[in-house]
DNA sequence: ACAGCCATGTAACTCGTTACATGATTAC
DNA sequence: GTAATCATGTAACGAGTTACATGGCTGT
């Protein structure tokens, strides 16, 4: 029993538990997929749909989901809201588990760090797609906050939403500094 | 052939690329390990030791990496070293290959995301945490960026560090102000 | 009639981890 | 002699991915 959870289990009961539609009438697996995408990917994971999927019927073993059943037709439509062995669930990971420090997986800054083997004009490129995407994330993630609005309810997703914005406007600067640098021939593959 | 490689393959290749002690004497699996935990974990992951071994002995096999080894007693030591397909390969991915936009698991803003459930002193301690371990881990990569020096070979691993450098910087700054927020009475659980 | 979105799931596979097993060499 | 460090690997497992399969509902 009580059989260890992963993260992204706590992040999707965590979701569940924001749900705004009040009245307890839960979310598919499509939506929740649709929510990790639309928040949750900044910081941590969108996970596959089909890990959702998985994810959710174990919750469901668990208990710590509340399934409603839609049979709509020969295929059925299942809404899962937080259950309150969920609520409770959460609540202990929350307040007794140690956040491990972050992981970044980040391509760009691997790749500069063999900039010496490439030209710089190479270098330069890598810096200047990853601005161009910073732009459009920092664009999709600013609609998010400005949907988050003022709601008390939603003020801490509101918070993580501006973090998100302060961490991309901190790379695209650390980016356009070094993609200076870079221009001002400090760099070039080392013979 | 030429089945496709994990980054974190090309990394170790990278690595091997970067190694210092010239004349071709190659890396253990050992020394490799030390690297990653060294410099490649701040921006990309640092493998299990077992995971260093069946990747070298995956290189090896391709062909993209010179064994030397050094049969002391019953148990032999092996030196990696890039070898010319190697050398080529790992040009070939920086030259043609897309880099992905960053991953980032941040377990302290996902927890944080849910702060509207606890006690506003529960997140003043997780970022009051997060912000000592990154204190501390700025001293580390400071003391990564000052070994680097200023050897023109190594300009791109030190750009690197200084890029890791900032980041700590701008996540303490955001923390920070994240910290007085909450500390103000600006948080706390919505019941 | 057909495209596109809503919705759910299985199977095969990869990447990476932890736990374990082994043994040589160096420093005290 | 014994603890720490150097050094190499196997086995079992878990988390997550891609590819695939299915089918209803909505708008044009």
């Amino acid at each position: 029993m009580a059989a260890d959870l992963s993260t992204t289990s706590y992040a999707l009961l965590g979701l569940l538990a924001l749900d705004p539609d009040d009245p307890a009438e839960g979310l598919t697996g499509y939506e929740l997929k649709q929510r990790c995408d639309f928040t949750m990917r900044y910081y941590w994971v969108s996970p596959a749909t089909s890990q959702i999927y998985t994810e959710l019927a174990r919750l469901d073993r668990l208990g710590l989901v509340d399934v409603t059943e839609e049979g709509t037709g020969r295929r059925s439509t299942r809404r899962y809201a937080l259950s309150d062995a969920g609520r409770e669930r959460l609540l202990t990971w929350l307040t007794t588990s140690e956040p491990d420090f972050p992981v970044l997986k980040h391509p760009v800054a691997l790749r500069l760090m063999f900039g010496h083997m490439v030209e710089p004009e190479q270098v330069e490129r890598w810096l200047a797609t990853y601005i161009a995407q910073l732009e459009e994330r920092t664009t999709e993630l600013r609609a998010v906050r400005e949907m988050l609005g003022d709601d008390a309810r939603l003020r801490s997703p509101a918070r993580v939403a501006e973090w998100g914005l302060a961490y991309f406007a901190s790379e695209r600067a650390i980016s356009e500094d070094l993609r200076k640098q870079v221009a001002d021939g400090d760099g070039g593959p080392v013979t």
